[in-house]
DNA sequence: ATACTTCCATCGTCAGACGATGGGAAGAAA
DNA sequence: TTTCTTCCCATCGTCTGACGATGGAAGTAT
């Protein structure tokens, strides 16, 4: 029986969450797991088989850079920021999630 | 330079899209599809090759069930409605939708 | 010592969306 | 009559992306 319970995630709006949550700060991998665990009430469930490979992506596509550095708790840890470039992907990822939410909801509300 | 201008769907979502479609009555394929264009005001344009994949799913998944007839331009086609299990299968998808939309939202608008 | 937590990351798999492609039948245009 | 457009079916191959499993290493607690 393939899945357990469900998806944790809508596919497409990962970059989206990590993208939104750089722009708070400057934070590790783990750090941004368990802030989208958190905010979300525990509904996003981000493993890290979806963080680093995502986090790669936005490397590559210049959208966040990296640097090494400590952690709170002491730990070499990876901190990840955003770049200029990612603010604006940013803006534009959100345009197209609330037009594409929007025009779902029309088909879900529609008569 | 791959893709064109923006994705048409967001991922995960197209299986909703078709159930509450159907919900409002059979359609055959091709109305399904325009019927989706239409209401999002163009916004989302399922092409035919995910289409019909799709409703080959919701067929064995059971959700959906098929006949052959003629459409209102009188040609060949073949119709799709909601069985039982569609019907809740709809309910449940919807509301799985909402829940991460929702959660979604809650990390888009974080302080 | 040992176990748990934090933190990094990759590999292999599988689902799903989509471009390209192919066909057939009805009606309109040439 | 031939041609074109619209309607309607469907598949194949590709690519993106999420995820389970896996494997470290370093700090903290028992």
């Amino acid at each position: 029986m393939g899945r357990k319970s469900g998806p944790e995630l809508l596919p497409g709006t990962l970059d989206l969450l990590i993208l939104r949550t750089l722009a708070a700060g400057s934070q590790h991998g783990y750090g941004i797991a368990s802030h989208l665990k958190t905010v979300s009430d525990d509904v996003l469930q981000v493993g890290e088989s979806s963080l680093y490979p995502a986090l790669q992506r936005l490397l590559l596509n210049g959208w966040v850079e990296a640097a090494w550095g400590t952690s709170e708790n002491n730990r070499r840890a990876r901190f990840y920021s955003l770049t200029a470039a990612g603010r604006r992907q940013l803006t534009q990822k959100r345009d197209e999630f609330d037009r594409i939410v929007f025009a779902i909801h029309r088909v879900l509300d529609a008569t």
